[in-house]
DNA sequence: ATGTCCACCTGCTGGC
DNA sequence: TGCCAGCAGGTGGACA
C-alpha cells in the first residue's frame, strides 16, 4: 500500500531506532518474499553500524559502515513495527540492535523485498537503474513532463504510474493530484498543454508533501511500543470516494477499473 | 518503443 | 451465520 509518503515515513520512523546503533542480531523467517533474500544478509549485517537511512523512490535505503546498503521495499502490505509486543503472522525479517530495540517487518503479501547491494554501486541496483526524478527534487518541471509526455498516447494516469517518468507515485496519489490540477485521468499525456503541466506539477508536489506532514504527524503521535511506521490515516478528495460529492463541485465522484486498479476522478471538475 | 494485461500473495469486505 | 466474489496503495514480465 505505500507510497511514497508512507516510505518516506517509515524511514523517518525507523532512523531514530537505527541510526548510529550497531546490528546485534539479523534473523529471517523464510527465504525471502518477492525476491530470495541475500543469502549472506545477517553475515553482512550482523555487527555492522547504521550510518545512514533514507529513501528513493518507494525504497528505503540503511546504510551500514561496511559499504552496503540494505534496501527494502513495502510492495502493497509491508509495514515495520518497531518494538512489537507480539510476534504476528508474516513477520518475516527481524532486527535487533544493540541497544536492545527491535524492529520487524512484516508484509502478508509478500510483494514487498530486501536486497543488500554495495553502497557505491547502488547506480547498478535494477531497479534503480531506469528511475524517473524524485517528485520533490528539483528534477520535476513543467519542461521536464512536457518531455516526458511528448507524443505519448497513453492516459497520463498511466504515465505518472510509471516509475521510470516519475519515480513514487502510485495509484492514491496520482488520482489525488490529477483531481487537485483538474486534469482528466484518462487524457493522453501528449495531449496536456504545458501550462496546465506546471499546475500538475504543483499538485504532485501538494499532495505529497501533505501525506508528509500527515505521516510526520502521526509519528509524533507514537512513541510508544509495538509503533507501525508508515500509516496514517489521511482524508482523500477523490481515492475511494464513489458516489460521494465531490468536494469541489460536489457532483458524484467517478470509479472506472481498468487493469485491475481503480481511477476515481470528477467528471466535472477534471477535462 | 508503446500500451495493456496479468501474475505474484493474503486478508478484508459486502452481498447473497 | 457462512460462503465467495471482488477488491486492495506495487512491480515486472508477457504480449500485440
Amino acid at each position: 500500500m505505500p507510497e511514497l509518503p508512507e516510505v518516506e515515513t517509515t524511514v523517518r520512523g525507523l532512523a531514530p531506532v537505527l541510526a548510529g546503533a550497531r546490528i546485534a542480531a539479523l534473523t529471517t523467517a523464510r527465504d525471502g518474499l518477492r525476491r530470495p533474500f541475500p543469502v549472506d544478509l545477517a553475515q553482512r549485517m550482523t555487527g555492522a553500524r547504521i550510518t545512514g537511512l533514507s529513501r528513493r523512490a518507494k525504497y528505503g535505503l540503511i546504510d551500514s559502515d561496511r559499504g552496503d546498503t540494505l534496501i527494502f521495499h513495502l510492495g502493497m502490505s509491508g509495514r515495520w513495527r518497531v518494538d512489537p509486543a507480539e510476534a504476528w503472522p508474516h513477520d518475516h525479517l527481524r532486527i535487533e540492535t544493540d541497544q536492545g530495540r527491535v524492529l520487524v517487518l512484516n508484509d502478508p503479501r509478500r510483494f514487498g523485498s530486501v536486497d543488500l547491494v554495495p553502497t557505491a554501486a547502488l547506480a547498478d541496483y535494477p531497479p534503480f537503474a531506469a528511475l524517473g526524478p524524485e517528485p520533490l527534487g528539483p528534477g520535476l518541471t513543467p519542461a521536464y513532463l512536457a518531455a516526458a509526455f511528448d507524443g505519448r498516447l497513453a492516459p497520463v494516469k498511466a504515465l505518472l504510474l510509471d516509475q521510470r517518468i516519475v519515480a513514487g507515485l502510485g495509484n492514491i496519489y496520482v488520482c489525488e493530484a490529477l483531481h487537485r490540477a483538474g486534469i482528466a485521468p484518462a487524457r493522453a499525456g501528449g495531449r496536456i498543454a504545458t501550462a496546465r503541466l506546471g499546475a500538475l506539477v504543483e499538485a504532485i508536489r501538494a499532495v505529497l508533501a501533505e501525506a508528509i506532514e500527515a505521516g510526520g504527524s502521526s509519528l509524533r503521535d507514537y512513541a510508544r511500543p509495538d509503533g507501525e511506521l508508515g500509516y496514517f490515516a489521511k482524508d482523500w478528495r477523490v481515492y475511494g470516494r464513489e458516489g460521494e460529492p465531490c468536494l469541489s463541485c460536489a457532483k458524484p465522484v467517478l470509479r472506472r477499473a481498468e487493469g485491475g486498479r481503480s481511477t476515481f476522478w470528477c467528471g466535472a471538475c477534471q477535462r
